[in-house]
DNA sequence: GGACCTCAAGTTTTT
DNA sequence: CTTGAGGTCC
């Protein structure tokens, strides 16, 4: 991006007769989206008809190619909106795509009601056919808590030790045959010893539960309607010629029921779009078929495949580290990414003593970064910041707070979001309308170098969630604002799960899970013996729950307390049910259809909204909570009104049920910047200009479990797991690792990882952790070293650690010249120790070597008790004068 | 029905 | 080591 550009912008940008760039461009041209794209894109785009599969590396404009695809289509009248289906993973690219082709199209996409996640549209589908496999179309989706409590039950009923056999394994199991799309007669005689050789059975006694409570799971989602396709050619075939264009985005994820079904419904006319990249292939642990991608050309004969490896996201050393590590993998489908730019800093690399030191150095560099401290300037404008531009088109949304006006007109500005989104470039404009100081400040902003990053321009990516806790216990200590993603769910507290249950009974009668929830929910005097009378006469009767609690009343089996409270729940239930059904219209169902509008509409008595309020209050469950003198309880009263408000943005509540069972409550919309730390998982699909790598450690990453689980496939998934973390960043990537780290309460030394050693060294640049900035041996701040019994602690400075021989293998990797062959790290250390020799640790003092494992001691200490550890981070005994105390 | 105790497990996660 | 689930006892 030259300076050029910059101008250009600029003068669009402050020009008196306001936003004129998108007219203009839409004047000159009726497709102005063609221009913007490459040849390759171009290609995927312009490919209309027959099979297109697009290799598609990490920011190479996938989204893009994928989006203007669409809107060509519409633009080319190949399709209307209704009849193009495009499929997603998450609700968030869901949304993303549809806001692009609103953008692009120039107006909001009203229709495109098949542009959703697998698991939407398929509920969409199931809703409407739900009879042909023998559910109605009110079904319940029940959530993985659900699931295994009913599993329970079905072990419990089998007789078997649910300590052996713990219901959530089943529950896996289960998951897993469905993801390959094996109904319980399908399940091969392979998969008979499956859970204590029950696997099968339990399966299929689990499917007739389901039907039976008018339910099914997230996996019989996309089951059940291959299902249907299958044995209903008729039907498949109105919907073959319905969707003419079928659209897929991240295909590397797609399970084998996922798979059947596009294939299914694409095999008529073969107008299949597939965009995918292998190298990010992260979720086989969940049912992915990295397969499906290789296998595409083979389904679809003839099929065009084009590759985008123009990436425009990354400098080029951190593209460099990236392909260095993924290179390290087999059986690549094979793209080489590239970039125009030239300029970047290397990738980074740190050691540290533990894990405590490396959130702190961690989080004093993003203080530098931000505050514009750090000795590194910005090196180049980054032009594509979407991360920003899509959070600034969320917020205008929403209504941009007039006290961060200025603060985000400087982003836009110096993040470079102006220069290319068009969204942005006129929101921009409006908001230069009523700022006189605008010129100057965009004039200003442009002449000199950025030289900072706001909060939200950094991450930290980390491999397991529990490595979140060491930088959320040292930022809250600084007070540095950050946000976690993907914590404890909203609607997964307590509270909301019980408010949840009561709506699911009124809308559904026969959702018998929710109903044991709350049946003595608040406590209504309704014991397990109570309930146990209910369940058996719902058995003999053949009904659910809620009808067997009426019977229980009318025929005399309950009595006392229990009866009188039964039966007042059961006439609310109906009463509630009756003012629900005026507003039952189930989302999904009207809107498919090309004519819509007016469907008979009777006016409801009251809104859901005050239904909801009504059931809570009238149920008791607010009062309970308000009566409640735990501390935690107004907390508990504040998340009830905040899921009643919440309910507001849907038609009514099965609208919302849905939503809460097929979505995450991800989207943090706050409007202070904060740094963002979350999974590497959780970061597929997002960039940051700083990107922050911790705890590149063997066995924590790669995992050691993923190793053990699933061998060579396990690492290689890991090893897609380090590109993706090292393809998420923009402008900094900072790879980080600790010498020490508690596992499971026992200190473990740790070596650094595998993948860092896979990174060419003309890409890296070895750092000492700032505390050695003034030169070895500087005492450090007392944090101490997290607890531990060593007395050694407080007299240990972090130079000895830099003087462990793993260190300095380290240290002298980087300064070796690039034509150097790399070396491992996992050289074996000297292993001139012996059994019953007396040794030296840095952290746990003296002990004895009791058994020597490879490089690895197992070691009795005289006050640390056992531990194995790595050799080179002990000494002999008697060289350990060499330590500083 | 609630408080206390014991024992086991302990990645990644969207829908 | 820490958390959570399940069981027991009052």
């Amino acid at each position: 991006m030259s300076r050029f550009d910059e101008e250009d912008a600029f003068e669009a940008a402050v020009a008196p007769s306001g936003g004129s760039l998108t007219q203009r461009a839409m004047a000159a041209r009726p497709m102005p989206y063609l221009d913007g794209l490459n040849p390759a894109q171009r290609e995927a785009v312009e490919t209309l008809d027959g099979p297109v599969l697009m290799l598609a590396g990490a920011g190479t404009g996938k989204t893009k190619a994928l989006t203007c695809r669409i809107a060509h289509l519409l633009n080319t009248g190949r399709a209307r909106q209704n009849e193009i289906l495009a499929v997603t993973f998450t609700n968030k690219a869901a949304r993303e795509m549809k806001s692009r082709v609103s953008d692009l199209m120039g107006n909001p996409v009203a229709g495109m009601p098949c542009l959703g996640t697998f698991h939407s549209v398929c509920v969409k589908q199931l809703r409407r056919h739900a009879e042909l496999v023998g559910l109605k179309s009110n079904f319940t989706i029940l959530d993985t808590d659900d699931v295994v409590r009913l599993l329970k039950q079905l072990i419990k009923a089998e007789g078997i030790d649910e300590k052996r056999w713990p219901a959530r394994q089943l529950a896996g199991v289960i998951d897993a045959w469905k993801n390959r799309a094996l109904t319980p007669a399908k399940v091969s005689a392979s998969d008979d010893e499956a859970f204590n050789g029950y696997g099968v059975k339990l399966y299929r006694q689990y499917q007739d539960r389901l039907k039976a409570l008018n339910a099914c799971d997230f996996g019989d989602l996309l089951l059940h309607m291959v299902t249907i396709f299958q044995t209903h050619p008729d039907l498949l075939d109105q919907y073959q010629r319905w969707y003419k264009y079928i659209l897929v985005d991240e295909y590397q994820d797609t399970n084998v029921a996922q798979y059947l079904w596009l294939r299914l419904l694409g095999a008529a006319h073969k107008n299949v779009c597939c965009v995918g990249d292998d190298d990010q292939s992260i979720y086989g642990w969940r049912g992915a078929e990295v397969g499906n991608i290789l296998r595409f050309e083979k389904d679809f004969p003839g099929a065009k495949v084009v590759r985008l490896e123009q990436n425009y996201r990354s400098t080029p050393h951190i593209l460099a580290a990236a392909s260095g590590v993924i290179a390290g993998n087999s059986n690549r489908l094979g793209k080489e990414l590239w970039t125009a730019e030239t300029d970047g800093e290397l990738v980074r690399l740190i050691g540290h003593w533990d894990y405590e030191d490396e959130a702190r150095s961690i989080g004093e560099k993003i203080e530098d970064l931000r505050d514009g401290k750090a000795l590194e300037a910005r090196k180049r404008y980054n032009p594509r910041s979407t991360s920003f531009a899509a959070e600034l088109e969320r917020l205008i949304k929403k209504g941009l707070p007039p006290e961060s006006e200025d603060e985000y007109l400087t982003r836009v500005f110096t993040t470079g979001a102006v220069y290319t989104d068009l969204k942005i470039q006129n929101t921009v404009l409006a908001l230069l309308r009523d700022k006189p100081n605008a010129e100057n400040m965009l004039k200003s902003v442009l002449a000199s170098p950025v030289d900072r990053f706001s909060p939200d321009e950094m991450a930290i990516l980390v491999r397991a969630s529990h490595q979140m806790r060491a930088f959320e216990d040292r930022f809250l200590k600084i007070g540095l604002a950050y946000r976690v993603i993907g914590g404890p769910k909203f609607y997964e507290r307590l509270e909301c799960r019980d408010a949840i249950a009561y709506f699911r009974v009124v809308m559904q009668p026969e959702d018998d899970l929710a109903f044991e929830r709350i049946i003595n929910t608040p406590k209504r005097g309704v014991g397990p013996k109570a309930l146990l009378d209910i369940q058996s006469m719902a058995r003999s009767n053949g009904v659910s729950l809620k009808e067997g609690a009426r019977l229980a009343v009318q025929e005399g089996l309950l009595k006392g307390k229990a009866k009188g409270a039964v039966a007042e729940l059961v006439t609310q239930l109906d009463t509630w049910s009756s003012l629900a059904e005026q507003q039952i219209r189930y989302p999904g169902l009207d809107d498919e259809d090309a004519v819509v509008e007016s469907v008979d509409y009777v006016p409801a008595e009251i809104t859901h909204v005050e239904l909801a309020e009504r059931i809570l209050d009238e149920s008791g469950y607010t009062t309970m909570w308000q009566n409640d003198k735990n501390p935690d309880s107004p907390g508990r009263l504040e998340n009830l009104k905040e899921l009643v408000k919440g309910l507001d943005e849907h038609d009514n509540l099965s609208g919302f049920l849905e939503n809460v069972a097929l979505s995450v409550d991800n989207d943090a919309n706050e409007y202070d910047p904060k740094v963002t730390i979350m999974t590497l998982h959780g970061a597929k699909g997002l960039e940051f200009p700083v990107v922050f790598l911790p705890g590149w450690e063997e066995g924590l990453f790669p995992s050691q479990r993923s190793m053990d689980e699933s061998g060579l496939s396990g690492l290689e998934e890991e090893r897609r797991l380090a590109y993706v973390g090292i393809t998420r960043a923009e402008e900094l990537c900072t790879i980080s690792f600790a010498s020490n780290r508690p596992v499971f309460g026992q200190w473990q030394s740790q070596l650094p990882s595998r993948f860092i050693d896979e990174i060419p060294e003309e890409h890296v640049d070895v750092l000492s952790p700032a505390s050695m900035g003034s030169g070895f041996g500087s005492p450090r701040s007392g944090d101490g070293f997290g607890g531990g019994s060593a007395s050694f602690d407080d007299r240990v400075s972090d130079a000895d650690v830099y003087n462990s021989p793993g260190w300095k293998r380290l240290k002298s990797r980087a300064q070796r010249s690039p034509a150097a062959k790399p070396v491992t790290l996992n050289v074996k250390a000297t292993t001139s120790f012996t059994t019953g020799e007396r040794v030296f640790h840095i952290k746990f003092g003296y002990g004895e070597v009791m058994d020597i494992d490879g490089d690895k001691l197992t070691i009795e200490f005289d006050h640390a008790g056992s531990k194995k550890l790595v050799a080179s981070f002990v000494k002999p005994a008697s060289e350990a004068s060499d330590a500083p105390f």
